[in-house]
DNA sequence: TGTACATCAGTGAACGCGCGTTCACTGATGTAC
DNA sequence: TGTACATCAGTGAACGCGCGTTCACTGATGTAC
């Protein structure tokens, strides 16, 4: 059957949004096109209606996850002072809350292990979204120049991802808990005085 | 035909080195059993002679990944003084040849984001590896208890694994080197002044 | 306004492929006598 | 020492499964007249 206007945008925008959380939640090769049309209650056959391919999927959904993170970034550090935003944004990237739920979470704590394995529409993806997260991001940092200010979120981000994704990967809650302690500690002493 | 004595251990060693290598560089579910067995000149149906399943061996790869990468960072800072040895460590971890060699790289910044999706063996095998790793690591950390030197430890590795992570999927060369030199020129900072 | 036709999002079967695992078999070496 | 048998690392076909992608088809809505 045929539908109205806005429907084909609509269900385009439920797919990136779905696949998004699902891809930062299981990475690339964990979820299937079958699974992720099921979640809208459709079938797998019209999703090349929608997208060339999954790698095209991809590429959307890593766009539409970095543009939420840095929503939820500026949520967190909004109505702060200068100085105090960068520590909110630290407590929460390194808290056990965003610990536990990566469908939601930072797309390079998540993704950025395989995205060197993916073809280059998805790189490209990577490279443009992680370049907006710094731009977005870098006023909050220290530094005298913008250069210098991104060239410090890009080292803070980096690290906190990398303390994000090993605190996921051990077993041992409590290891968990010191990881991002030891990472908390670090990075507010750098960065917060 | 039967084999001689050593020769079952031997093609296990190096079957568990030759996945240590290819797991470190395409992932669990970027090498199949049948590519291993072929890389060894051998057919996929002895696999199961030598390991219970592809999980198992997975396990002990990892293992001996940490092992390889305890090892070649003990080189790299043998013959040092005290603190020059935490520096060379840092520069050769941050290395452009450390990023660019991802298969004998560190395993922590290779797979700890498909950790979590693995089944209980490997995550055991990955936390045993990591405490090792740190535990060996710890005596270059400043710190005045071996607990805060461990936790300083965490706080580096976590966050050089992270920027180095980053910087592999980043495809433009001049951003990977960017995000590289940020971090040594943090971590450095930090834990060599 | 009414009618005939075109469109196209969605359906569901099918294709082709790769994968982890199983299994009957092979045959040179180890072992028991 | 010599012989008969057992062992078991390795072989290669097969199984069962899930996946990305394709395709002929459906049928309600949009559009042209």
């Amino acid at each position: 059957m045929r539908y109205s206007k806005e429907h084909k945008q609509v269900t385009h925008e439920r797919l990136v949004e779905a696949a998004s959380q699902q891809f930062r939640a299981h990475g690339g090769d964990g979820i299937s096109i079958a699974d992720l049309m099921d979640e809208l209650q459709l079938t797998h056959g019209g999703f090349y209606r929608h997208f060339a391919s999954k790698d095209a999927l991809y590429a959307e959904a890593l766009a539409f996850s970095f543009a939420q993170k840095i929503a939820s970034m500026q949520e967190v550090a909004k109505a702060e002072e200068r100085p105090a935003q960068l520590k909110k944004v630290i407590d929460y990237y390194l808290s056990l809350e965003h610990c536990a739920n990566q469908a939601s979470g930072c797309p390079v704590a998540a993704l950025s292990a395989e995205i060197a394995r993916q073809p280059a529409i998805v790189r490209a993806a990577f490279d443009k979204g992680l370049r907006g997260y710094m731009v977005q991001i870098a006023p909050l940092l220290p530094g005298a120049t913008e250069t210098e200010r991104q060239h410090n979120a890009l080292a803070l981000f980096s690290g906190m991802a990398g303390a994000l994704c090993v605190a996921r990967a051990v077993a041992d809650p409590i290891l968990q808990a010191e990881i991002l302690e030891a990472a908390r500690a670090l990075y507010t002493q750098v960065y917060c005085s």
